[in-house]
DNA sequence: AGTACCACCTGACGGC
DNA sequence: TGCCGTCAGGTGGTAC
């Protein structure tokens, strides 16, 4: 599930029920999705604090800890978050939960443990050590867009992906995003011209505001998008042709080849 | 530098 | 019904 607008959705959720309340006692279930943090240091840092304010970079949730630092969350394939107090409300793959004072819980639930949680002196820091490209929906322009794609010379599916290079996107936005700028996922990014950076970039933009407002769920997406006809054999919902399944670089990927021409 | 492939994990699903 | 292979929206390491 997440990816950018996906992480969009748990940082406006945490912010809407889990802020300024305090940590009466943290809970890590299991150590594995730990980063770079012993469970006592997560405990210690977090117990008697409350959550502040949150940021958001690509796929990286950061919250505020009262006094000191930043905890971090990413959520892997299968990560999200769950404000609860009865115990029939408890997601089933809890790996990390903080009990408030007012004993509801903020749980981050991780089927398959893929995700990583951990403490970072700020989001910008963060970023810069893990070498992070910057966030697509926050301060990225069409022209430094445009640079960051033109001096590639693998293909673009790959290169919208790479988290070094731009952050925040992932194997089904990828998708969207080409479907909606209408270029193949193997068009090799130096092959592309400026009007075309420019309308990956727009279709970019466009693609992530409208995944917002439909709160990220396939169903409420616009009638135009691919994103729920991600099957083989689905119809594509511009020109009624049958939609195609490829590997682009390991990970399989759904497209329009009549709309999405081969370079 | 890019890409393919494996690993990390768990669970769902289709075929036999 | 049960077993098995395959696949899943992420990322990092390794070998070409």
């Amino acid at each position: 599930m997440p990816e950018l607008p996906d992480v969009e959705i748990f940082r406006n959720y945490l912010n809407a029920t889990a802020l300024h309340k305090k940590i009466k006692t943290v809970r890590v279930s299991d150590d594995r999705i730990l980063s770079d943090v012993s469970r006592r240091t997560l405990q210690r840092r977090l117990k008697g604090r409350e959550l502040q304010k949150t940021r958001r970079h690509g796929k990286h949730l950061f919250a505020k800890i009262s006094a000191d630092g930043w905890l971090m969350l990413h959520f892997g394939m299968t990560g999200f978050l769950q404000f609860y107090k009865n115990r029939e409300s408890r997601p089933p793959h809890v790996a990390l939960e903080m009990v408030f004072e007012d004993d509801y819980r903020l749980a981050y639930d991780s089927q398959r443990r893929l995700g990583r949680v951990g403490l970072a002196k700020h989001p910008q820091t963060f970023a810069v050590e893990q070498n992070l490209g910057p966030d697509a929906m926050n301060g990225l322009g069409s022209t430094a867009f445009g640079d960051l794609m033109s001096g590639k010379s693998g293909m673009i599916k790959p290169a919208l992906m790479n988290q070094k290079l731009i952050a925040g996107i992932g194997n089904i936005y990828a998708d969207e995003i080409l479907f909606q700028a209408k270029v193949h996922p193997k068009t090799p990014a130096e092959d592309l011209g400026n009007a075309e950076l420019d309308r990956i970039f727009r279709a970019m933009q466009q693609v992530f505001e409208a995944a917002a407002e439909a709160r990220a769920d396939p169903d409420e997406m616009p009638d135009g998008f691919l994103l729920p006809r991600r099957r083989e054999g689905a119809y594509c919902p511009r020109c009624g042709g049958k939609i195609e399944k490829i590997k682009v670089s390991g990970r399989s990927g759904y497209m329009c080849p009549d709309c999405q021409k081969r370079p």
